[in-house]
DNA sequence: CTGAAAGCGCTTACAG
DNA sequence: CTGAAAGCGCTTACAG
């Protein structure tokens, strides 16, 4: 029966008892010496590290999943529209579920449908019970799908959500000590008058950024100092709603002289709304984003925001899915560019 | 025995069993029903169905992995930088593989070092066989890689390799008629000088977008058609390349009236290096690039471009490699906007 | 330090 | 149309 292969099916591979023939000893052996089990006599694993090569075997992760009631699959969902955010977030998790003897399942969802990431994670875990999920904004701050994770005794860890969960690992970046010392960049510099983007529903920690950012304002207490909100109106993609509320900020009566945008494809679009209109950055404002993702590589001037590690902030979900742990914030870092200080001036 | 579950073991499952017991029938019954064996009574049916509602049933895709010796897993490689264009793919294939019942596994790739995908997928395929694996470019035109895989007897399917592949299947996208109705656009606008980006080694698919640009100026053979290479150099990042190709491009005796860069990246980059010499696009030089992806959205005067459906592409791929089947090309668009037609003549 | 047994939850033929 | 048996290739206790 066994032998009954049809064309479909990948070719039997070779298994731990055929390995163990070669080498001599019995396929449970072998199991140990895979699994690096310290009781292995080193000349018994010399000797089946050796039949393991000659025979090219390889363990078969259906049955291993099978018998250890894990699966060594780690799931993460991608919105249905391009991101590079999250783009970088899958790299960093899929490098770190190789390091780590796992894979990385990706899953879609659908960004403008609620419920959909909810749904798509129940279907899919109809068929595989992954071992962890990791959630990445907006996901992670999704109460209901948070809530079907835990009654499904479902591992799962958070990047970046607005705000502590309770109970549920969360991997951080310090944004609050990037943005006050994008703010103290900005003040230094001699902005006083700032403009900021209005940050669409539904995505709370943007909303976060918008809100340290105006209590570094309040702790100047100074009189002149005053913010300016463009209102949220999506025009397709983030740069052109940027480019939107530059046109916005930048046509009132008194404008102001320094924009953050809470992330980078917003900042490249006030960038290009202020050159139309023929307001030069940074000489008349000054633009700063956040992320210092693949969309800050595109701005032209070169953009001044303020970096975090997503890749390793990736790395380490995907390690406090598998292994467990308490949850961590990793530094961030401002970096100064063209955005807000002339070329001239760099030097 | 097996009620001894440690705590890092997910949660014993509902089993086939036990539905069947709950059904009143047997454990292959409810198996039968899963599989939509037509030979099932609708009565039967219905029990099961309404059983496993209540159980709250899930399959377990590791047995069933192991029963019937396939994976029901797609795997697909990302580099390890930022591009939109890979980012774009993979939504595409995690959703075709979440439609046919299927899982998409990334696997990260040094994409500065030639062997690092090789490698990755034999250390990868020790711990999983999947049921098949997606090459996108610039992997689709690793003959080392693909002979591994041949030899494997593993499924594989091409993305937009340069060239047919012998007996391989691959998903291609019309580029030559891209390119041909781009160029006829540029000419019908009167424009005889042309530049052009020299596209890095090791890309043949990049250089075969040159190569065709090149066979439409030939076949107009006209004197005073000339095309003008600007040497690959890279920049860190393809926006910065294409500025500084703009910059070798439009700096010289008689500079070229349009200039076509393989990519949206690259053309981007072009836009921004042509706006710091002063060279208003489209007015002065054109711009286009390749691909309307997501750097196209990031472009500022909006991009002419060819639009590949790298989505369907991708989900083209998932279903050959799942069932079989043959090569085949999707067609592309030239999308015209503001780099090669000033706004005024948009209307 | 190593082996034999039992079991993970399915699918695949084969009977009936 | 439905059931009982065998098997997929591992891991997990348990013996020795």
């Amino acid at each position: 029966m066994r032998q009954v292969i049809p064309p479909y099916r990948t070719a039997r591979s070779v298994t731990q008892e055929e390995v163990g023939r070669v080498a001599g000893v019995s396929g449970k052996t072998v199991g140990r010496v895979l699994a690096r089990d310290p009781h292995v006599s080193a000349a018994t694993r010399e000797k089946v590290e050796r039949a393991i090569r000659e025979t090219g075997f390889r363990p078969n992760l259906a049955a291993r999943s099978l018998a250890a009631a894990r699966s060594y699959l780690i799931a993460i969902f991608v919105p249905d529209h391009s991101s590079l955010y999250h783009a970088d977030l899958f790299r960093g998790a899929a490098a770190a579920c190789g390091a780590n003897g796992y894979h990385l399942l990706l899953e879609e969802y659908d960004a403008a449908d609620n419920g959909s990431a909810l749904a798509r994670y129940r279907e899919s875990q109809r068929r595989v019970r992954c071992d962890g999920v990791i959630l990445s904004p907006p996901l992670s701050n999704d109460r209901e799908l948070i809530e079907c994770l835990k009654s499904d005794g479902m591992a799962h860890v958070l990047i970046a959500p607005a705000g502590k969960v309770e109970n549920v690992p969360a991997v951080f970046a310090d944004e609050r000590a990037g943005l006050i010392e994008l703010f103290d960049h900005l003040w230094a510099r001699g902005h006083r008058r700032f403009g900021l983007c209005t940050a669409p529903l539904g995505h709370p920690y943007l909303q976060q950024r918008n809100d340290i950012f105006l209590q570094c304002l309040e702790e100047k207490g100074v009189s002149e100092s005053d913010a300016m909100f463009a209102p949220f109106v999506w025009h397709g993609s983030g740069m052109l709603s940027g480019r939107a509320a530059a046109a916005f900020l930048l046509t009132r009566g008194s404008r102001p002289d320094a924009i953050f945008a809470f992330n980078d494809e917003y900042a490249q679009g006030v960038m290009i709304g202020a050159q139309e209109l023929g307001i030069r950055v940074p000489q008349a404002v000054a633009v700063a984003g956040f992320d210092d993702g693949a969309a800050a590589q595109f701005a032209w001037p070169p953009l001044t925001t303020i970096r975090q590690p997503l890749d390793r902030m990736a790395a380490k979900a995907v390690e406090l899915a598998i292994h467990g742990g308490e949850s961590c914030t990793y530094p961030v870092q401002l970096i100064v560019r063209q955005s807000t200080v002339p070329e001239d001036l760099h030097g």
